[in-house]
DNA sequence: CGGAGCGGGATTTTT
DNA sequence: TCCCGCTCCG
């Protein structure tokens, strides 16, 4: 045992055919010297941690749970197997699934293991590497080496044109929707022949299949490969040249995967594919991941590729790392707590030395407005205890929720950054500008052509755009060179024709400088004498101001690069830009936004039925749905170091109506041992009747995933049973306006309600009145919430202190 | 060809 | 309620 602790039987060193491949870094004496010190990168590694850094032969699952360490194991693995000589830079294959987890560990594995690991060339994402293996063999594939990849504007109006040849109505059959579906079979690596029959059906009539091949077809006529493609064509590469697969199989000798839980089936077997070279014992694939953090199902990604890798990978060391450095016990214990109630699950108990801190907290708003004034508050008050804002984050399940947060963060004059939302490359100046770029250096990209043709107007409409299909697709040549026949001939008006033959010189113009002009410069000769610049500089909206800075940034971000070619191969797998902000601001964002962030506070409104756990993941996913939401919720609670937050409100605004709603069940989750439920300060400053008091619960009326509910919904009446309790209003609240006497319900700030409580007062057939709904019906009862036959209105879910006993 | 007006839809999002 | 995308008309 030259490695100190856990270290595995040296088997690769008897492993002929990995010898001879693999020349080692350092001399023997190297190696030798790097063995006897204890590696100072060890030093402070826990042991479950210094066992999933030293286990390097065999197949590896490191289940990280939150704060545990991850990526600290992650690139101290790399670290260690270039330091040990076991593999060089360019042996490793690492995977992660952004940009930025992928820099990041560039930068951390340059620290630990200084410039031997420079530029380790296979370190990136799954879609960044595929794209570098395809380019090598792009012929294999049926693309040329320098195909272009099409985002997913691009992606949409090639499936415009593909319905569009297809004579189908796109009102019907919209665009978005077939690239949904296709991006779901090529998640599967399933091929326009493989796609199940129900599925195909699923889509216009049963073409859904056809219409995929067409679109294939499509991308291989404009040289073009869209994200999906980048994997399925790698897979297909794989799988029908043996020989080119052998070739990397050699190569990556040690494969790190990271945010394995959010792997999807194409992902799997690209994987697998790799992995399978070597023996059953040497597959050298370490995948690391957190069943818990899995929150991207609904895009394709199968938690179940993490829950079966010791199936999938016979022999492998499962290594879990439990031990937090991130939280205070009480909001540990509270995550934990509240996840366990999922069942498809690894499991994992988290567990720190931390001490106790602050108990999570629950607080009920009347209204949204409310939640969002009380959220504001607390900031403030933080704020004045002289915490920084920039440590402090909101974290929302959907983007909608924002708004009235931000309304506040702007009344109060509190510094605030939303993370997420469109991103910089996204933009459309910056894609407009981009096409432009595109079309200079590479003149055969129809999608970037067709994009700027008439951007800035120029007179060059649909017509003009007809004709140059038409002539482009009977001569099977790009749009440019068709139009340069065009511009020759009497086909268009003497207008457009006269615009189109303006702009094609531009473009040979500007082609022409693309070798000898600075890259900077020539951008922004394009962007100028294209007039797209006069195009924001004469638009006098809110945003043209915006639009133009954007464009100086893009520009300015081009110096960075050697040529107009090296970004533009940069951002079409790059749609992040880095951010450098350093202000100080609160950050607002999406749950899913924020996995992998950590604050000191986080504050976590919206948490009631129908919005979290979210009624449409509910009706689409059912318990899976409600799991991949619990899960969601228990990252919310991980991002915190010191205090977690949580908020409902019992009256929100959804899509302009005002909705009654009852707190999440998650809430009835957590250990009452390590929250407190807070009172709202001045929570009913409305008096009187606040206009959203006596409203509807309808859109979340739908069935909800509990077999209780659906038993209540079936039969039509219902007793007790239910899963869910609810919060009461602080102070009492409307009790006296309810006139259903719930006081017993309404404790001050007690967790109360529970199904198991006081029965309520209604049964079913019950007539009774509600301010707005008027009279009706009762057809069920669940603890406090019942659901009423309006004799107008129609059925909806009512709380009981909302209606009045008739008759 | 381009602006105004209308209807439908409205989680989560990376590459 | 609000936003986007398409249609219709000038």
């Amino acid at each position: 045992m030259n490695q100190g602790l856990n270290h595995p039987p040296p088997k690769r060193e008897s492993d002929a055919e990995a010898s001879r491949i693999a020349p080692r870094s350092g001399s023997l004496s190297e190696r030798a010297r790097a063995a006897a010190a204890p590696a100072a990168y060890l030093a402070g590694l826990n042991h479950e941690q210094r066992l999933a850094v030293e286990t390097t032969e065999g197949p590896v699952l490191v289940l990280a749970g939150a704060g545990t360490g991850k990526t600290r194991v992650l690139t101290t693995r790399i670290a260690h197997l270039i330091a040990t000589g076991r593999a060089r830079p360019s042996d490793i294959l690492a995977v992660t699934f952004t940009n930025k987890a992928a820099r990041e560990m560039k930068a951390r594995v340059g620290m630990l293991a200084g410039p031997a690991a420079e530029g380790m060339p296979w370190l990136g994402t799954f879609h960044a590497i595929s794209t570098k293996i395809l380019r090598r063999h792009a012929e294999l594939v049926g693309l040329r080496s320098d195909f272009t990849i099409l985002d997913v504007d691009d992606q949409i109006r090639l499936l415009k044109q593909v319905l569009q040849a297809a004579n189908l109505d796109e009102k019907r059959w919209p665009a978005r929707q077939l690239a949904s579906h296709i991006d779901g079979w090529k998640n599967r690596a399933l091929g326009p022949d493989q796609v199940p029959h129900g599925e195909a059906a699923a889509f216009a009539n049963g073409r859904g299949a056809e219409l995929y091949r067409h679109y294939q077809e499509r991308l291989k006529i404009l040289n073009a490969a869209d994200f999906g493609d980048l994997l399925t064509e790698t897979i297909r590469l794989f799988r029908e040249h043996p020989d080119v697969l052998a070739q990397y199989q050699q190569r990556f000798r040690y494969m790190l995967v990271d945010e394995y839980q959010d792997t999807n089936v194409a992902q799997y077997l690209w994987l697998r594919l790799l992995a399978q070279g070597r023996e059953p014992g040497h597959r050298n694939l370490a995948c690391v991941g957190d069943d818990d953090q899995s929150i991207y199902g609904w895009r394709g990604a199968e938690v179940d590729n993490i829950l079966r890798f010791e199936h999938d990978f016979p022999g492998a060391v499962v290594v879990r790392l439990e031990r937090n450095y991130r939280s205070h016990a009480h909001i540990l214990a509270t995550a934990s707590h509240l996840i366990a109630h999922n069942e498809g699950r690894l499991g994992k108990t988290l567990r720190t030395d931390d001490e106790p801190g602050e108990k999570v907290t629950i607080t009920g708003a009347w209204d949204s407005e409310e939640e969002a004034r009380l959220v504001g508050e607390e900031i403030e008050a933080l704020q004045a205890k002289g915490h920084n804002l920039s440590e402090i984050a909101i974290l929302v399940r959907i983007s909608a929720q924002m708004r009235e947060l931000e309304d506040r963060f702007v009344q109060l004059g509190l510094p605030y950054r939303v993370i997420g939302g469109p991103r910089f490359y996204e933009r459309m100046e910056i894609r407009d500008a981009l096409a432009y770029f595109r079309c200079v250096a590479q003149p055969a990209d129809d999608l970037a052509f067709e994009r700027i043709l008439n951007t800035p107007k120029r007179g060059l409409g649909d017509a003009t755009v007809q004709v140059l299909h038409a002539h482009a697709r009977a001569a099977r040549i790009p749009l440019m060179e068709a139009a340069r026949f065009i511009v020759e001939t009497e086909e268009l008006k003497p207008k457009p024709r006269g615009a189109l033959r303006e702009l094609l010189s531009a473009f040979s113009r500007w082609s022409s400088l693309i070798d000898t002009t600075p890259q900077t410069e020539l951008a922004e000769m394009i962007l100028e004498e294209s007039g797209y610049t006069e195009m924001w500089q004469k638009d006098r909206s809110a945003e043209a101001a915006g639009r133009l800075e954007n464009l100086k940034e893009l520009v300015r971000s081009l110096e960075e690069f050697p040529d107009l070619r090296a970004f533009l191969e940069h951002v079409s797998l790059v749609m992040d830009a880095v951010e450098n902000d350093t202000e100080d601001r609160v950050s607002l964002m999406t749950l899913h936004a924020a996995k992998g962030l950590e604050f000191d506070t986080v504050f976590l409104p919206g948490w009631e039925e129908g919005l979290f756990p979210n009624q449409r993941a509910l009706d689409e996913s059912g318990r899976a749905g409600l799991e991949e939401e619990r899960r969601l919720a228990h990252v919310g609670i991980t991002r915190a170091r010191r205090r977690a937050k949580i908020f409902f409100a019992s009256n929100r605004r959804i899509h302009g109506l005002w909705n009654a709603t009852i707190p999440s069940r998650f809430i009835d989750e957590l250990p009452e041992d390590h929250v407190e439920v807070t009172e709202a300060p001045a929570a009913f400053s409305y008096g009187g009747y606040g206009k959203s008091r006596f409203d509807e619960v309808d859109s979340f009326s739908s069935s909800y995933a509990t077999p209780g509910w659906q038993r209540a919904q079936n039969r039509g009446g219902f007793s007790g049973g239910g899963s869910r309790g609810g919060f009461a209003q602080g102070r009492g609240g409307y009790g006296g306006a309810s006139g259903s006497g719930r006081g017993g319900l309404l404790i001050e700030g007690e967790l109360v309600a529970k199904s198991s409580g006081p029965a309520s007062e209604f049964a079913p057939a019950d007539r009774v009145f509600h301010i707005k709904f008027g009279p009706g019906s009762v057809a069920a009862v669940d603890g406090n919430k019942l659901t009423v036959d309006f004799d107008k209105a129609g059925r909806k879910m009512v709380l009981d202190s909302f209606v009045q006993r008739q008759g």
